[in-house]
DNA sequence: AATTTTTTTGACCGATTGGACAAACGTTAG
DNA sequence: CTAACGTTTGTCCAATCGGTCAAAAAAATT
């Protein structure tokens, strides 16, 4: 009977449920948004009464939280593994790769993600502001080395990230309008090899001719 | 007291209010998603009462049905103004440069836009499917053209237009994240033109360096 | 088997939601 | 001036929301 919420010690079940509850929430959040959710659709696709529900977690804020703090360090992680142990253009495509694969094996967490941005990240801004703006000028260093040694093309290394974070999530949070656009021949789970292949072109040598 | 939604002709006050009306419902619906937002947010936005504001707007999808439309009309032109009657990369270089300023200029269109693409487009997928996939076949006919005439490098057209679309409008649906990591000091009005510069670049010549 | 602990649920609550409605208030044309 | 029409609002309503609670059911422990 009593406090289920922060056991020192978790059961079995408690594990099984939250984790149950956790991969529900990820699909109602990631399309409707934290406002757009309810507890009910929740725990609904979450096969269990939301009484059930909430004895695994506080509330709603706290599912949410939960899945926030547990993504983001899952998140960052490809660009946290951008060194400079190898070629910078090889650095950056393996980055772009790595993105495009989260795009295409987490699209819930991409479009989870973009929700809260797109809100004004009301709940992650000092996270933004802090740990992942340490981390981007942690790399922007490293870019910077590159051009000064003349390994890769002068550039603004700010936005050549932010690009990268634009045009690989494009094709998880935007995933619909991609589909709709490339029809249904085109639509299929090839699109990502597609995707791949034009961004290491764009990335490397842009559209001008070489003739 | 007669059904004021559909009058065949509009007074002064009808025109100005739905205006008001629309630009408040605009700001909410874009921070909060249509479902996160409510009439009453609306109508203190708009400063009037729920009940006027009913007797302008059907109900709150009649109003955010209104705003899809509009939106619809002014987001597409810059891609409709892409034709072939200039050189190919002072064309695409004058997209980007258009479809930036309106990230700049609107961005609570992006956000609402983005916001309705991300919850799965349920209002707005015949329309993806219909008018914009025309649209964009249209256009990759023209970059075909273009790659086999040889005035730009072979590329995947439809991967271009996405990533086009994803590197502008990220600049307004991530806002708070840009700024974020771009800090006080390089987070203001200027980095819409370190953006242009930065993706003209980028598309252009790409990342490997000249020497 | 008996008992203790964990898990599940039905019933319920106050707050908020989208919306209805009639009455009051303004405006304007005759 | 006043009747007709357009505009505004206070009040109300049913549905849904996040969340509580006590009690039943199931598991684990002895």
């Amino acid at each position: 009977m009593n406090a289920p919420v922060k056991p020192l010690r978790r059961t079995r079940i408690q594990t099984e449920k939250r984790d149950l509850i956790l991969n529900a929430a990820l699909e109602i959040f990631s399309t409707h948004g934290f406002r757009g959710s309810t507890i009910d659709q929740i725990a609904e696709a979450a096969g269990m009464s939301k009484p059930n529900l909430l004895y695994y977690f506080r509330g709603k804020e706290d599912i949410h939280e939960t899945l926030i703090e547990k993504l983001l360090t899952t998140w960052l992680e490809p660009l946290r593994e951008l060194d400079d142990v190898r070629d910078p253009l090889v650095e950056i495509r393996s980055y772009i790769r790595r993105k495009l694969e989260m795009a295409r094996d987490f699209p819930r967490e991409s479009r989870l993600f973009a929700n809260e941005i797109l809100q004004g990240a009301p709940r992650i801004l000092p996270l933004l502001e802090g740990e992942l703006k340490l981390l981007v000028d942690e790399k922007v260093q490293i870019i910077r080395s590159w051009i000064k040694a003349e390994r890769i093309a002068p550039t603004d290394p700010y936005h050549l990230i932010f690009s990268i974070w634009a045009t690989t999530q494009h094709y998880a949070d935007f995933d619909v309008q991609v589909r709709a656009v490339l029809g249904t021949d085109r639509g299929g789970e090839g699109r990502f090899e597609d995707a791949a292949r034009f961004l290491e072109n764009l990335y490397l040598d842009g559209l001008r001719p070489k003739t």
